[in-house]
DNA sequence: AAATTATATAATCGATAAGTTATAAAGGAG
DNA sequence: CTCCTTTATAACTTATCGATTATATAATTT
């Protein structure tokens, strides 16, 4: 599975987010992603496995208790890309950018 | 569909890079991904479609002709999730650096 | 007008991903 | 040792995605 593909899943992408800070334990993946999306505890450990077996996290079991982390990895495969690409979207987004703050701005809201 | 799983497949990102320099006809973008993956016009037709109703692609028609450019929008879902998370990546990853840089080795455990 | 070229859409099919329920494994608590 | 707790795995089902073939649309050429 690519890693595009890992964070095109809004459950992965959650997780990240919630494990991001370090050290949180399955469960209280578990918790939040219940709450949240309301999937089982069998699906969320299935999350947990493709982002640990892409790169995205790593885990420490102390006990019977596994401590999640993310691991920059995983990232760095789709930051490379994108970066490779940056230079021609982002001259477009400027261009645009630019072209919308000469002429035609009407409501503008953003100093610059 | 998520911008992430537009950028999940690998036959979107290829056309993405052809696409790149702008201006380049659905035919030209056929004949390269035809040779490289070897799917079919409508295949890449569809992939194209996908890039357009996801704001990564835009068409400007010329007689039978249509020319496709990289359409900055679909990047920014990304980036900004990207960046959102990025503090927490990248600060694992440049200490991750600089402890190699060190050359603190010791009790390695990377699973390689 | 008919044929040709360039591209898109429709219908369909097979693979796979994401969820489910049921169960396993393995560490603490009583 | 037996019973919870915590987490993972197995087996299975269903929905979705990516491909194919066939066809449509629309501009251009003959």
């Amino acid at each position: 599975m690519h890693a595009f593909d890992v964070l095109g899943d809004p459950v992965r992408r959650r997780i990240l987010e919630i494990i991001a800070p370090g050290g949180v334990t399955s469960g209280a993946v578990t918790d939040v992603i219940n709450e949240e999306f309301g999937i089982s505890q069998p699906g969320i450990s299935q999350h947990l496995r493709v982002l640990r077996e892409n790169g995205f996290a790593t885990v420490r079991q102390e006990g019977t208790r596994r401590f999640y982390s993310i691991d920059p990895q995983g990232f760095e495969t789709v930051s490379d890309w994108l970066n490779h690409m940056e230079q021609f979207w982002t001259n477009k987004l400027a261009a645009l950018e630019t072209e919308i703050g000469r002429g035609k701005r009407r409501g503008n809201t953003t100093k610059s």
